[in-house]
DNA sequence: ATGTCTTTGTGAACGCGTGCACAAAGATGG
DNA sequence: CCATCTTTGTGCACGCGTTCACAAAGACAT
């Protein structure tokens, strides 16, 4: 992934593959939809149409963690949700704070999808003295003097940074030093940090870099394809509208 | 990744793997630093450092490209920026529409790294009447209404989904229904496209659900290390109050 | 021109992830 | 209790991606 996949070398964390880790989440997340909706039972063929995945994947996937389902029936919803949430350590409450209040970071402070997951926002920190104070989603920000502390007040071991990129690895050091092992950057740098730190990274610039390669080929090949009026392999897909 | 790769079954595009393309940008982002510091040549060593790989694997990812190094000195910098810029099509230009212009959208608007590498933000367009005509990041906010009209007038073939959950899948068809044909999903939905669009997804929440996970691994190791002097069997994960 | 030294480019082996296809398991009806 | 039908769980094969290790290639000094 975004893309960020490959931050660790080739550790199968307890059995569970890494790819597999990486889809749990999606399937919380369809799972949770279908428990709200109050429906009991779902088969992997049904699940997986929802998560958008290959439905051998998703029972594969799903016996890593157990044998959880009944056959000739399907899974029982709020049984897997709970399942799946405890695999990923859900049902704790995860403290996290958010460093480099700019656009990013009050995007990010005001997402609603952490909270409801089991992560609270525990403190949004920034370098600059005028910000301090000020509240972001209800909450003061504070100043980046304060990070140590507030780290091991909170117990805080998620790290967030949205930082320019300048000041990334800097804040990065001081985070790790203060305690945090996991850490999801969204400053366009690499980070260099000790082993037994995790570290996700979300680009947004390389993922349009990746639509603009693929847009450029399909333009190219569209191109080959209108010059040359026979062409030996028919695989180009008529674009149906949804 | 990060995140969000796994968007095409298994497709070679033109002889470049996968792989190897989302790595490109990140290379090109360690050389056009280099540039800036007007280092002439660098080996696959250096680079790879840079980069955060592995220098095997930066050579072979550029073998794909063709023979760009020069044995026994290294790679010319300036020279490899345009071809990996060529290759990632981004020496042409590439307009992007930008749909849901709230914390994020508004996020994404002010976001520096596209311009710099040939993305140009042609609309920012938005559901709610309010937000019509007000500046974001310099540009106008359109509404929705709006939306085939720019997209067909502007030529824009990548469009960026910011909206709520419940409003991307709608967004999206008529994204695609004007033309766009690669799609940045931040919503947290799985899109359903016809064949032939690319969606690359981005997803906050999932990356912190993933780093939840490790986390957790890690605290369990701990735990377990410090209660079991010699444990017959580690695989059964000690269970930790919520 | 020749030898040495550095660094690229790649052949080959290995491991992980994916998807097929099917047997085992349980539900359900008679 | 037995037959049938649905759906899970998984053995297996295949392909992609990663890494090692080394031969080929060029720079540079003598």
């Amino acid at each position: 992934m975004a893309t960020g996949r490959n931050h660790r070398p080739a550790t199968r964390s307890r059995g569970i593959p890494e790819a597999t880790v990486a889809r749990l989440p999606l399937y919380l997340r369809a799972l949770t939809a279908l428990s709200e909706r109050s429906v009991p039972t779902v088969s992997s063929e049904e699940l997986a149409a929802a998560a958008g995945v290959n439905s051998a994947k998703l029972r594969k996937d799903f016996s890593y963690l157990g044998s959880y389902g009944t056959r000739g029936v399907g899974y029982d919803v709020e049984y897997l949700v709970y399942q799946i949430s405890r695999e990923l350590g859900l049902t704790q409450d995860w403290p996290v704070v958010i460093v480099g209040i700019g656009n990013l970071g009050a995007a990010l402070a005001n997402y609603g999808g952490f909270a409801s997951r089991g992560f609270r926002v525990a403190a949004l920190i920034d370098a600059d003295p005028a910000m301090a104070g000020k509240p972001v989603a209800g909450i003061a920000v504070q100043h980046t003097d304060e990070l140590e502390s507030i780290i091991s007040d909170n117990g805080v071991s998620i790290g967030v940074i949205a930082t320019p990129a300048g000041a990334a690895q800097q804040v990065c050091e001081r985070l790790v030093a203060a305690g945090v092992t996991s850490i999801l950057n969204f400053a366009p740098t690499v980070l260099s940090v000790p082993d037994g730190v995790d570290v996700r990274k979300v680009d947004l610039s390389i993922e349009l870099q990746i639509l603009a390669f693929h847009e450029q080929r399909k333009a190219g090949e569209e191109a080959e394809a209108a010059a040359s009026r026979k062409g030996p392999d028919g695989d180009m897909p008529a674009v149906m509208p949804a």
